[in-house]
DNA sequence: GGTACGAATCGAATCGATTCGATAGTCTGG
DNA sequence: CCAGACTATCGAATCGATTCGATTCGTACC
């Protein structure tokens, strides 16, 4: 229903001819590198603004030039769950802040792990980047080092050809379970993130030292070693996904026991967790942190928690800066190394020495 | 440090003749387009595994074909704040189930508004969803049509060229405000989302009429008026963003006064808003719903929250699955038209009859 | 006045695939 | 035994730009 369809798309060669100039000069005008006569500049946008021209075609100059501007960001899982920890939402943002000032856009992908489909076989990107920490492999991984792209992880998938931006996991949680435990606490639990992709579905479950050091997911498994070297007699609850919900269900789990099996400090890998655990607590008529103490990781905003978590400073934003940055010095033909991140435990009120 | 790094790319010349067939035979294997026997598939195939070819490269397929599988995605604002909203993600996960299923993936674009760097200029894509309503115009648009791009949108941009997916938010919103007149309450007050795309920063603040009809941001514009509608003296307060600290701040600027002037109906324009002015009254002493009633907007899900919320139900991932099922359509060669997107006003536990 | 130089422009090769029409070879049936 | 149909393969054109080396032209300098 618009006015004039075109019947034909208008190339360079178009805006050329119309301009009485070669294709190679009026490329030169749009591409703004070889020296052309401001009067031949001026006739050759001109010609464009009449046939209606937006520019050189995205796809043959990314072909002719060999880069095509975008950059892959690779998640696991759904995106309503993967962005669903503000967390996440953070590092993508400190991410898409870097990429947009290199002139970089960021296309979304989902790795279903399947190694059937190949979502980036079809797409044109100038390197990738995990963001998030996910399975310690990835099919995709195989064929974007295939395609010689560079990729940068945080964390995962292992690989040699991966850069990496490395958190201290272990120690960091580890921290956290000490300062309870220097606060008195005898009796500790651990409440995880997912152990793997497909964790088995239904309430947070006890899981055994053999399963932890068997866990897929890197970041889960070093935090709940990190636990264990503080306790290692403390209980360890997996959660189904690293949300308020399941954080919730955990911590019901944990501390709705009789009060002499109960534990009066729970280390929970993500301040989502953490704030599940202290509703779960608080709708028990516990009280946090008299009754209870619990610590949180990331320190993300929860402007609705009535609380200050006791947590690990991750922030999140800087980390997808770094992320950006280092896809920057790889696309530059550096060859940088793996970066440490550091993090550390942040003192808030919901901890305190233990109860008695 | 890899051990073999690769001189040059491996392009479909080299696979074919390495399986000793022409190019155009070594693509049919590849595309499985044509017929091509057995014994033949399987020499290419090992020829390809033997020089480590990745596939077609995905540019050059994407300029004979003319589609590079990428559909943009424009969102306004930093992608932190886009997403912070539960619904958002909703949207955007819905509309990924629907583009994945399609063979279609996601590039993310961030439209700042300044009409002088065209993210999409240097981008191929086959179509341009925007998402969530934004503003009325987009200087993206124009670009877009200009390279015949399909477009589909929720509310907005307005151009005569989108495709739009339409909530009426009007109605929906005065049926929100209805339901609490007829609930007896008298003094009413409505908090709006952000009005324009830099809403003046600082606290919350009262807005006159006239800076509602002149609102850019549709969805907030339309909303106040439905409040309107049924309450023509309501207070009007705008969110500088539509979180929940926002909202809380909003809920006490309005609840911090004197009893008799005090609203004993708050109509906000989204759910976390309206979380946050329960936060807020809840903070002031005043209990919901008995002294205070107050509704939402999307019904999204916040686990975190002790009330289910009376608000207007806006199923985000169909809303999503929506848009991506008329990106298909468009992209089929279809000529869809603006659809409908039926919202309902869901009864909660935070609205209550007027107290007295 | 002729040569040398620099600026502006152009022609043609190139990026790496897809696809159409042509060709060679195989099989069926009358 | 050959016309007709069908299969497998190939050559060449094409997608829409970028870029390198060559060409033209005017000017400055000796």
């Amino acid at each position: 229903m618009t006015p004039s369809r075109q019947t034909s798309k208008v190339t360079l060669k178009d805006v050329a001819a119309r301009a009485g100039v070669s294709i190679s000069t009026a490329s030169l005008v749009f591409s703004g590198r070889g020296p052309v006569a401001d009067a031949t500049a001026e006739r050759v946008r001109q010609a464009a603004t009449d046939l209606d021209y937006a520019g050189p075609d995205p796809t043959a100059s990314a072909l002719r030039q060999g880069r095509s501007g975008a950059v892959a960001v690779v998640v696991e899982e759904r995106l309503l769950h993967a962005f669903r920890d503000p967390f996440a939402l953070a590092v993508l943002d400190g991410l898409a802040q870097e990429l947009d000032a290199l002139g970089l856009s960021m296309l979304l992908v989902a790795d279903h792990g399947d190694g059937e489909s190949n979502p980036l076989a079809a797409h044109a990107v100038d390197a990738a980047v995990f963001p998030l920490c996910g399975r310690a492999d990835s099919s995709l991984v195989d064929h974007l080092v295939a395609r010689t792209i560079p990729i940068v992880g945080a964390g995962a998938p292992a690989h040699g050809s991966v850069v990496h931006v490395m958190v201290e996991e272990r120690a960091a949680q580890a921290d956290a379970a000490q300062h309870l435990v220097d606060l008195g606490h005898e009796r500790l639990a651990h409440v995880t993130m997912p152990l793997a992709p497909t964790p088995p579905p239904g309430p947070p479950r006890t899981v055994s030292r053999g399963e932890i050091a068997d866990a897929a997911y890197a970041d889960a498994r070093e935090r709940a070693l990190g636990f264990l070297d503080v306790a290692p007699t403390g209980t360890i609850v997996e959660a189904s996904r690293a949300d308020v919900a399941e954080g919730e269900a955990a911590g019901r789990l944990l501390l709705d026991v009789p009060a002499a099996e109960r534990p009066t400090g729970i280390v929970a890998q993500s301040d989502l967790l953490a704030a599940g655990v202290i509703r779960a607590a608080e709708s028990l008529g516990l009280r946090v942190p008299d009754d209870i103490s619990v610590t949180g990781f990331d320190a993300v905003d929860l402007p609705w928690l009535d609380h200050t978590l006791t947590t690990i400073e991750q922030p999140g934003e800087a980390k997808g800066r770094l992320l950006g940055n280092l896809t920057r010095r790889l696309l530059a033909g550096e060859n940088p190394s793996d970066t440490p991140f550091p993090v550390t435990l942040r003192l808030g009120d919901t901890t305190a020495p233990a109860p008695h």
